[in-house]
DNA sequence: TCAAAATATGAATCTATTTTCATTTTTTAC
DNA sequence: GTAAAAAATGAAAATAGATTCATATTTTGA
């Protein structure tokens, strides 16, 4: 018997599983799940294709888990703002301005996520994204219809009009291209949508620093 | 010399196209484009998988000219109600509860029209077929805000919103599963959704068939 | 009936990737 | 230094499906 593995390898192990993640990452980042190809992700992360098997069963465990911790991080985010013990409303304010902000800052990795055209593997990932937006949308709907500043409503389907509305607003085909100026407006619009569709009109605008800090 | 294609032949040339198109249509309306292989449309067809060649350069050909058939009977139909000579509510009302309504009496048709993952091929097509439906939506808009029925704003943002909006409540995984009965309940939401989101509040409730008879 | 032209056929080929695996290299313990 | 085990390699194989094309069949006009 000679070998077992040290500390010191398993450190590598570690760290070459970081760096195809990483180069995967990169890449979606810059092309779309489009470009992660096995051949191209282990190149840029300084190892051989076949390698990358020993560290992934296949391309499509290799994306689903570039996915979910893109997506997570995310999810996380929005979760944390809809779980904060403030009114309803204001809570509505916050995701809303959150969701959209991050993807218009970093629309390439938001058009992969929730647009770009994927095979099964990945629509299965982007379903379990978009029904978790739908379900932090419905929760805030309920406790807004709890709070009396919504009249009642299916928040179910509401939820799933608002999850499918933000993103087709923000990025793909029908998204308008905006500069930063823009993007302002953009994100006015699409608040001022949402509250409409709950059927709240006279609610003043707030910036979301303004919220962030009242909640 | 010895042949010339004549008019019976010509008819069954055209026959053939046909045959074909109807074939890959049937299989998309029961398992969506991803059933539609040459070697199963060729099949249903009655036709070998070289014939399918014949009649079209290649499968995405095929495929796109099946989606614009089927997408450009309901692009006309919603264009014609855009087009009517009456008040733009009256017509939003009416495009809302056409598009929903037909989109659930054929949700598996619906569905690889809009939500089924597909190539980067039809990824196109549902572009235009979205695109189109954004457009109806935005020209309604601008004509309610011209009659002063809805107060100004960027109609294409918003028409990009609904646009993403109902399919998502309609097909596809974050839609709810609903029967005949449930259906007119997810659609009177979608619709009090959408006028809502225009800050439409006070409408009264008409039935499709209601404002079918008024315009 | 015949030959020329058009049309149909489907097994074989092509294509673009992912995935494998026999071989090489590295690591470890003695 | 050596041998056993692990890890890495990358060229070759597998895959799944679209596409081709040499051959067979059908159609036509004489």
């Amino acid at each position: 018997m000679a070998y077992r593995q040290t500390e010191h390898v398993a450190q590598r192990l570690e760290e070459n599983r970081r760096r195809i993640l990483k180069a995967a990452r990169e890449l979606v980042a810059e092309g779309g799940f489009a470009k992660a190809q096995i051949t191209a992700v282990a190149k840029r992360a300084g190892l051989a294709t076949g390698t990358l098997y020993r560290y992934f069963p296949s391309k499509d465990d290799l994306c689903r888990q570039v996915f979910r911790e893109v997506s997570s991080r995310e999810m996380n985010i929005l979760a944390g703002i809809a779980a904060a013990d403030h009114p309803a409303l204001d809570r509505f304010d916050l995701v809303l301005r959150t969701f959209s902000g991050r993807a218009l800052k970093s629309r390439r990795l938001a058009y992969a996520l929730l647009a770009e055209p994927v095979d099964v593997a990945l629509a299965e990932e982007r379903t379990r994204f978009r029904k978790t937006h739908a379900a932090i949308f419905a929760r805030i709907i309920d406790d807004a219809i709890a709070e009396g500043s919504v009249s009642p409503r299916d928040s179910k389907l509401v939820a799933a009009c608002i999850a499918g509305a933000i993103p087709t607003a923000l990025v793909g085909p029908l998204a308008p291209e905006t500069d930063a100026q823009g993007s302002d407006d953009v994100l006015n619009s699409i608040v001022q949508f949402c509250f409409g569709a709950l059927g709240v009109t006279a609610r003043q605008t707030a910036t979301k620093t303004q919220l962030e800090s009242r909640l």
